[in-house]
DNA sequence: CGGCATGTTAACGCGATGTTAATAAAATGC
DNA sequence: GCATTTTATTAACATCGCGTTAACATGCCG
């Protein structure tokens, strides 16, 4: 969960953090994010201190009640002492300092969820496929208690048509992903680890890995 | 443990930590405090970056490896980018840049303390496996009253394993945590001890060691 | 029709791992 | 101190399976 009022500065987050492997929900206001949160699940929240409606501290607080173990980070222009102690009495994990510098927010996130790793695993790196389960960081494929190892080239290829479920992927940047090289060779192993999903995920008829000629492949989960 | 080489400020440090409540232990170099780290026991580590001997880093570094879970904060003179990266790779919770507020310290860390509350794991050291009872304290691994006393090695690397059952590991996390060191070598010592756990394992069918090629190794419990 | 992209299956090579034994190092006993 | 035992590393050889590559089939578009 991102709550930010200026949104270039939203919008930039979200593109920055996704591009990290995160998936986002912006928020712009303290009261929606707030219901938000109530109807969503969240594994973690970046909040801006000073919001519309409903500020930072008052937003932190309330989340807090609903769940105290979730990880929240403070975006603030303003480095005052006083604002700090007040997150921190909270429970507030660790503060940024407008302006600052992106790399640095994606090792304070790490090292927060690091920190919490248990409630991290159980739920981020977990896809629902149709009928399938697959876990990425056990390479697990599962479907009706029937459990498939799977290598870790499929698995990848795999995170990445899930990252962008119903939505094209272009082979190149598949390529320059996972095989670092998007010459003849690695485009047709590429097509080899396509044929190999498809085979997987056969018994299911509602999931079909399509694709799109010159351009690359959609996972489509019509389930 | 707080490792501070000016004497001033380090002096002033444990009086106002120990007014508040806390019992702390001084050293005046990275050497000296790694040696004390090994003996004593301690809850939490306030590191200069800046040390005679030995840097923080280094000794942040080696004290994960003991323990991999005890927090860390940095005092640091220079709020440079590149150091905080480092810190942030080796696992520290958080920095404090000189001159510092004391208070706002203070708040830190009751913050990363309350965080590391629940993952009290360093005395949960019994660990149930199938028809096995595993007691990493004692190094004895125990099935039908017959007892097993482990070596080191094997009862490092099994509690590893354990902490992570039904879930891969990577080799790399192992080496570093185990053998502090990933090389050739190391990774085919690592391969023996897997060897020596699944014969001990063998009796009960229901516990596996997995190897995930090229990945890690996973403890399958499925009893 | 012919070229090009992709689908699919099979074979191959090579690196990673499994296992046992030999050697070195360290701890223990006396 | 020396002998014995235990532990960890290194070596040696066997095996496995991942990913690549090849080979052939299919379909699309000019």
């Amino acid at each position: 969960m991102l709550v930010e009022d200026d949104l270039n500065l939203g919008f930039l987050l979200v593109e920055f953090l996704e591009l990290k492997g995160f998936s986002v929900k912006l928020y712009r206001d303290g009261q929606t994010a707030f219901t938000g949160f109530q109807n969503g699940h969240f594994d973690f929240c970046i909040l801006d201190v000073m919001l519309p409606k409903m500020d930072g501290f008052t937003l932190a607080k309330k989340i807090k009640i609903l769940n105290a173990q979730i990880p929240v980070i403070f975006l603030t222009a303003r480095s005052l002492k006083e604002d700090k102690m007040k997150g921190y009495e909270i429970g507030v994990d660790d503060y940024i300092t407008k302006p600052f510098d992106e790399d640095e927010l994606l090792y304070k996130i790490h090292a927060i969820l690091n920190r919490s790793k248990l409630p991290k695993f159980s739920e981020e790196s977990i896809f629902q496929i149709g009928l399938f389960r697959f876990d990425f960081q056990n390479q697990q494929l599962e479907m009706d208690g029937q459990k498939r190892r799977l290598t870790e080239r499929e698995s990848s290829l795999l995170k990445m048509l899930c990252l962008n479920k119903n939505n094209v992927i272009r082979r190149e940047q598949i390529l320059t992903a996972i095989w670092g090289d998007n010459d003849y060779f690695a485009g047709r192993s590429l097509d080899v680890f396509i044929s190999k999903l498809r085979k997987y995920f056969s018994p299911d008829p509602s999931i079909s890995i399509e694709n799109v000629p010159k351009v690359g492949f959609i996972l489509q989960d019509n389930s």
